[in-house]
DNA sequence: GTCTATACCGCGATAGAC
DNA sequence: GTCTATCGCGGTATAGAC
């Protein structure tokens, strides 16, 4: 429904793509609606007449950016793959996800700091269906010992602390180092220490 | 200078007090001075008699809680220990630490987030030093074979996001488990994790 | 669809009585 | 040291012209 063309983005999805920036960068209730118009190039009233309110305007984007985030997940567990290399392709897909989209990782942090309190959505409650089928992935990997045996709700706390931090924390990580957390390098570099640093947890050692 | 006596506590202190779980709770810009102040039981205005501003107090509340976790840091650091004890050493005490105040843990990550927006005081330089010496600590064991070879920058990031997200994120995780994380049982299995995944990772086997 | 103008509220901060 | 009262500002949200 809608326009037919497709040649140019709407001034609403230009909206959600600049309160997406500011919720991330400020939080929200750091960014006024003043902000996101002020980005776009329009007035608040103007902004005001494609969303019915902040909150709603937040839900919105919350919602995308997580569906996208689901999605990619989802695809990449798609993929054929067993043991190591399943996992690996996971860490990877969510990754360079974040990277790709650093203010979609500093808003789920926020949310996951603030519990949803923004919203409706229970962000734990959405992704507990994912959290417990890797789980369960891991456990029937060790079991049949293609992994070393680990508290995998551990371990899946500790990856996903690793993964987020770097990017959620990039503003303090640069504050430690004269590199950019986010240069390409830097990630390339993060990158490969998490796959590695799990593997080396998770794989045993080839017996000798 | 003031009081002589120690029965008991200032209303200055109370109001740090409330003012940290404020803060840690929902924000810099998600705190009113409404919120602290009844908190403590008293007005805004009174507030305002014992700090002059919003951002004075959040100064104070943040330069408190900086002070606290450097100091029991610096004394883990202090302790005499060599190779893989001294690091659990320092692991332990940061998540003890973090465990008796949780607030601290989400005031801490809500400045990484923000990248010290609210203060003058960058968060990071404060670190560096102490970061610094960390690296300098791994790479001069690893190259005496205490540990295996792995960037010390990268595990150092590792091992604070592993620490830190558990309590910052606490809210989410509960809406990923039933158990609460908070809960002394889950505490304690937490730190357990921690501790043998990277003594797992750092220290190699030994030599059959 | 975007604008101006405005209503309304809560915020941080100040002044002055007790 | 705490209070009431008030100011000024910026926030969300609405009404109505173009």
């Amino acid at each position: 429904m809608g326009e037919h063309g497709a040649e140019q983005l709407s001034t609403r999805d230009l909206i959600l793509t600049e309160a997406l920036h500011c919720f991330g960068e400020h939080g929200y209730e750091g960014t006024s609606l003043n902000d996101i118009a002020a980005g776009v190039g329009i007035r608040r009233p103007s902004l005001l007449h494609h969303f019915p309110s902040k909150e709603a305007l937040y839900g919105e984007v919350f919602e995308r950016l997580l569906s996208d985030w689901v999605e990619r997940l989802e695809s990449s567990v798609g993929v054929a793959g067993v043991g190591w290399s399943k996992v690996e392709l996971v860490i990877g897909a969510s990754f360079d996800f974040f990277a790709d989209n650093p203010d979609v990782v500093r808003v789920l942090r926020r949310e996951a700091l603030d519990g949803g309190a923004h919203l409706g959505i229970d962000l734990g409650a959405v992704l507990r269906p994912m959290f417990e089928r890797a789980v369960a992935y891991f456990r029937r990997e060790m079991a049949a010992g293609v992994f070393r045996l680990l508290d995998p709700e551990q371990l899946l706390f500790t990856g996903y602390g690793a993964v987020l931090s770097y990017f959620s924390d990039a503003p303090l990580l640069d504050g430690l180092r004269d590199e950019p957390a986010l240069a390409p390098h830097a990630l390339a570099q993060r990158r490969a220490h998490i796959v590695s640093f799990f593997q080396a947890a998770l794989v045993p050692d080839p017996t000798p």
